[in-house]
DNA sequence: CAATCTATGCGACAGCTGTCGACTAAGCAA
DNA sequence: TTGCTTAGTCGACAGCTGTCGCATAGATTG
């Protein structure tokens, strides 16, 4: 399978589209892969030349979503002021509070191991070159990089999946605060 | 179904040891229900008496395992000295090593999605007691203990997760000691 | 334009899932 | 012990999955 080919291309794009479309509408869980196969206007054993499966579908249709959030996330200088995040984590909130639903299909308990692999992935590698690049929080240099931006990966994702699970999500700002704060350490 | 019957204790507990026992062969992906009814030398339909899924056999099969991790978690005091790290944290990151593999097919690309909220669930519901209990951090009476907490379980998960699914994983006493550090900011 | 290459459509297949109704046998209560 | 209750077994079913070989149509190259 030539990934250059524009037939190649457009498939992917519909079942791109579909699977995003159809996640709106329902857990993972409960989404076929005919179902994609026919909302994409797909041949259903068409979907497998381009995924093995669901899982790989999702993420890799996710995988811009995840890219923005992970820039983001490398983007926040270490110094702003305790009480006022800075912009670039505000932005990230935000980004995934208009998505709210979305993300909790996919970090909910009925969503997809990769993608939340996936997704922490990202943010690691994308944090630990932000960091070997030399701006770091001051006061761990004990501590491998590596290690350190798993940490908050790992944080920021588990806050982000707690807070689109929970049943009333609090407003972004005030998450975004609270996050910054622990954050700053 | 009488959860307390005798018969189906017993069946549950096959099942849970089976799951497991195949767990620690082969990814979960590559599981089957019938390949557990078999282990459990239980009918396959029976299985569904008890479970709905895989996930939630899976799940109920490491219950004991992850209440056993947020309780050394919890555990911790947060006045140990910065260059060593306190028991309980050592017991946990030397509980999880003794079961590394376990924990990768559990965590990884390939895990439970059900698994790893369950797990962070745990973990936050355990250090938010703890937290509001009044032994927490000094510092952050301006953030919810709640997500303080979650903030936590996700760093720990992250970093476990991250640990267990390396090819050459480090050693528990270097992990243990690098997340300390942080833990303790 | 013609010839070639290949992504997709199509139908079929074995295997797994989740569920059902009828039957068997293990536990409990009198 | 006797009889009732119910967990478990068994066989069957529709639906989904992942894969295959062959046919078709879209893209590329000359």
């Amino acid at each position: 399978m030539n990934p250059d080919d524009p037939r190649a291309q457009r498939t992917r794009a519909r079942l791109r589209a579909a699977i995003l479309d159809l996640a709106a509408d329902k857990e993972l869980g409960s989404i076929t892969m005919a179902e994609v196969a026919r909302r994409a206007g797909v041949n259903r054993a068409t979907v497998y030349l381009h995924f093995p499966d669901m899982d790989a579908l999702v993420t890799d249709a996710m995988e811009e979503t995840v890219a923005q959030v992970a820039r983001a996330a490398a983007l926040c200088p270490r110094d702003a002021p305790r009480d006022r995040a800075p912009e670039p984590l505000v932005g990230l909130f935000e980004h995934v509070a208009a998505r709210a639903t979305l993300y909790r299909r996919m970090l909910g308990a009925q969503g997809s191991a990769l993608f939340a692999a996936r997704m922490r992935e990202r943010l690691t590698a994308e944090l630990a070159t932000r960091f070997t690049g030399g701006s770091r929080p001051e006061g761990f240099d004990d501590v491998p990089a590596e290690l350190h931006a798993t940490y908050l990966a790992g944080a920021l994702t588990g806050v982000i999946s707690h807070w689109v699970t929970g049943e009333r999500p609090a407003p972004a700002a005030e998450v975004t605060l609270a996050f910054w704060r622990l954050f700053r350490a």
